[in-house]
DNA sequence: CCGGACTGCACC
DNA sequence: GTTCGGT
DNA sequence: ACCGAACGTGCAGTCCGG
């Protein structure tokens, strides 16, 4: 069917203005420049960096903080490459050993009691090989070689002796495996660590014990239960620090301090352990026990909730043995980012690892290399297909134990009811990209509307519930949907799992409205009788239908299959706008279209074969997206400079993490920045102090570089202050900005102004009120 | 009891 | 959402 | 090609002072 629209009444949909995208978006990141330490700055490459946005004027303050790195700031790299730190070693520190230690391990202190075979205490750097030991030697070498990596040959990751068949897993042996993966890099390394210690797990759990490897499984991907069922923590840096503060007997200032130097609150932990420890022996923490209380924090609240929290915290940390790791596992498991270089598709592979290693033993190692190598590769397909589709080790786990490998996928398919992961997209640099990747193939361009996904399924009991993109429950969000979305389903259509943007429109324009008015949405508890901005379901996909998956059908088939089983409901629910038009002068035309109609560009797929299967873990990345800030010169860019600088956390420990831009106003003669930050206030109300809050950068700078900034969209922002008052009360700020190039020709006073920004911004609301609507095709259907 | 500050969670 | 670095 | 880690904002829950 045609998919072609023509032009219909109420249509437009096409989205408004695009203004105002959603606040200035997180700012890319950008680079430092220097780092620390190093004398000798070793360059590097480019580097990027974002840019936020910023106030005004032009006084700027520097700001003494941390002289070390920022001396540099200036000029330097400037004129050469930004540098790009890319040494490793960069190390933060001053003598902290701070950020994570990277390729090897600097671990200190802290684990030195540790029986390690290899445990040498210093720093020195160890070489990984000697760091564990390959249980099954054969090969002569006791070097660990990529083969045998990515063979998963199990290394000894027990420590103090392990732990006994039917004990619980003492949650040291855990956060000693933690370590070793933080000690290195190598992906391969990472998955043949934690496959062994989860067949240590396997092994020694008794018949029936489905939760020791559960719990173990979630500590390691920082999770307590699948997403969709909403329960969090509740409890982040601030609460961490007070906690830590208590446990320790420390001021909080003093926590806070260690922390801006150090940059993780995991290693502040450790290392203001000792100052108030008791004496007697803690009990030991197991695995089980840290579980339990990590589910305790995320289920206490309301009233007095928040000291509850601290309380737990503060006993978990009395319990950990000074010498371990285990309170900076604690703390950064807390904070939600365990860093150390594993999350879940690792766990995925080593997971499916043990799984075939064990049944492997069970039958006596009897398969040789060849076939313990496919067995392996072929197991990890597998769950990691099976997770795809029903991501839940509440539900995988139970099953691996019980039926193994080649029972996992009766037992575990995709329902209604619980979201499966989503497809995703990559981006593409020209439209000529795309032609090269679907060379003689047959594919689709679908608009690509800016708003949120939505995963809608309706199960066999007839409830309705929406996924984000991220798996969580996001149905009390959406009362209009569930108002709408009955109108669309024709009879005959009983279990469905669509796949959709929802995005946020105007019910008497008909028009599409920017994603910043979708994100300012209420998000709970919302009544369809409260609702002020209306949402429109674009479906795109259909993966399940009438009691079947369609995850193996190809694209064509799907749509096909959704147009059949569903209506059209004006400004309600409506299909992707398509064009199967395959030159570059179709693509290209239909691109411009979207983006007048208030899209973000375009969404290229394949439509035959298997390749159009909906698989999201054959290739994480199977459809392409084409934006015009994509392509080459294209996008609107701006050059601004750069007055302040934030800190950066993790591994920009040492480096600035975030800075603040601004557009240079002449006429006032000074600069207008993004942000209002305190430099506005303080402009308003006298110098006063700079505590104002939040929206100041750590730390100002001489207005002087200028960077050229590539941004998707200009949104309003309640902080920022570029070009207030031109367009509106609110300043303007970029959204997904990134760093381009410097601009060494330029000084401050060539900068953009706020006149061209807000002309840009005018230029971009304007294409989409605009033109002619487009409209939406009812018998499209 | 109210409203602001602060924090965490969710999304692009 | 975008980008980078490491494998 | 993949994976993990940096990066930012707006609503909502809790705390806290008036
Ligand atoms: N026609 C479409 N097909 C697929 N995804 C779409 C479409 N329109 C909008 N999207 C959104 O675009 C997102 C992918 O783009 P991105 O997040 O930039 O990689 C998806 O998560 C969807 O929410």
């Amino acid at each position: 069917m045609p998919v072609v629209a023509r032009q219909k009444t109420l249509g437009t949909f096409f989205t408004m203005p695009p203004g105002a995208k959603a606040p200035p978006p997180q700012q890319s990141n950008l680079h430092e420049m220097w780092r620390k330490r190093s004398s000798k700055p070793k360059d590097a490459s480019t580097g990027e960096n974002a840019a936020q946005d910023v106030d005004l004027a032009g006084r700027t303050e520097g700001k003494p903080r941390r002289r070390k790195q920022r001396t540099t700031s200036s000029p330097v790299g400037a004129s050469s490459p930004p540098v790009s730190q890319d040494d490793d070693r960069t190390e933060p520190g001053p003598s902290t050993t701070g950020g994570r230690a990277k390729r090897r391990r600097i671990i200190d202190s802290d684990d030195e009691g540790e029986p390690l075979p290899s445990a040498m205490p210093t720093d020195e750097p160890i070489e990984e090989e000697e760091e564990f030991l390959i249980s099954d030697t054969e090969e002569g070498s006791a070097a660990i070689t990529n083969a045998q990596l990515a063979m998963s040959k199990t290394v000894d990751v027990d420590v103090d002796g392990g732990w006994k068949v039917g004990e619980s897993i003492p949650y040291a042996a855990l956060t000693h495996v933690f370590g070793m993966i933080e000690a290195t890099s190598k992906r391969l390394e990472i998955t043949a660590l934690l496959t062994s210690f989860l067949l240590l797990v396997i092994k020694r759990s008794k018949e029936g014990d489905t939760d020791s490897l559960r719990q173990a499984v979630y500590l390691c991907i920082n999770r307590l239960c699948p997403d969709y069922k909403g329960l969090e923590l509740g409890i982040g840096e601030s609460l961490l620090q007070k906690a830590i503060a208590e446990s320790t007997g420390r001021k909080l200032e003093a926590i806070k301090a260690d922390l801006k130097e150090v940059g993780d609150l995991g290693l502040v932990a450790i290392n203001s352990k000792n100052s108030q420890r008791t004496l007697f022996k803690p009990k030991p923490l197991t695995v089980s026990f840290v579980f339990t209380q990590l589910t305790e924090i995320a289920m206490t609240s309301g009233n007095a909730s928040q000291n509850k929290k601290i309380q737990i915290v503060t006993k978990l940390l009395a319990a950990c043995k000074a010498t371990s790791q285990e309170a900076k596992y604690i703390i950064r498991s807390l904070e939600g980012k365990l860093r150390i270089g594993l999350a879940e598709r690792t766990l995925i592979v080593s997971l499916a690892h043990a799984i075939v290693l064990s049944e492997n033993e069970k039958g006596g190692n009897k398969w040789n290399k060849e076939t313990l190598a496919q067995k392996l590769e072929e197991g990890a397909n597998i769950v990691k297909s099976v997770y795809s589709e029903l991501p839940s080790y509440d539900h995988v786990i139970p099953a691996l134990l019980r039926g193994g490998i080649q029972g996992l996928r009766a037992d575990c398919k995709l329902s209604p009811g619980i979201p499966l992961k989503p497809m995703l997209a990559k981006p593409t640099k020209a439209i000529g990209e795309v032609l090269d990747r679907f060379e003689g193939k047959r594919f689709t361009c679908e608009y690509k509307y800016d708003g949120e996904r939505a995963q809608v399924h309706k199960t066999e009991g007839g409830e309705l519930s929406v996924f984000s993109r991220n798996s969580e429950d996001m149905s009390a969000k959406y009362p209009d949907i569930f108002e709408q979305l009955p109108k669309a389903i024709k009879d005959g259509t009983t279990t469905f799992v669509l796949d959709c943007e929802a995005v946020a429109i105007d019910r008497t324009t008909m028009r599409l409205l920017p994603f910043q008015e979708l994100s300012r949405r209420k998000r709970k508890d919302v009544k369809v009788e409260d609702i002020k901005v209306w949402v429109c379901l674009f479906a795109f996909d259909l993966l399940y239908l009438n009691g079947e998956p369609l995850l193996h059908r190809s694209l064509v088939d799907r749509r096909e299959l959704l147009r059949k089983h569903f209506a059209e409901v004006t400004g309600g629910v409506h299909v992707a706008k398509a064009s199967d038009g395959e030159t570059t002068d179709e693509i290209q035309a239909f691109l411009e279209e979207s983006v007048k109609d208030g899209c973000e560009g375009l969404m290229v797929k394949m439509l035959d074969t298997d390749a159009s299967f909906y698989e999201p873990s054959r290739r994480s990345i199977n459809w392409l997206k084409l934006k015009k800030d994509y392509l080459n010169g294209v996008g609107d860019s701006f050059d601004l400079v750069v007055v302040g600088g934030y800190h950066g956390k993790g591994k920009r420990t040492a480096v600035y993490g975030a800075f603040l831009l601004a557009c240079y106003d002449p006429d006032k003669e000074i600069l207008k920045t993004h942000a209002e930050t305190l430099k506005d206030l303080e402009v308003a109300k006298c110098r006063a102090d700079v505590d104002t809050g939040g929206a100041k950068p750590d730390v100002w700078f001489e207005p002087k570089i200028v960077w050229e900034v590539l941004a998707a969209d200009l949104s309003l922002s309640p902080i920022y202050s570029a070009a207030k008052g031109l367009v509106e009360a609110r300043g303007i700020s970029l959204r997904f900005p990134r760093f381009i190039r410097m601009r060494d020709d330029k000084n401050a006073d060539d900068a953009t102004g706020p006149e061209q920004i807000a002309e840009m911004y005018q230029r971009q609301s304007l294409a989409n009120k605009g033109g002619k609507k487009s409209k939406i095709e009812d018998d499209f259907w």
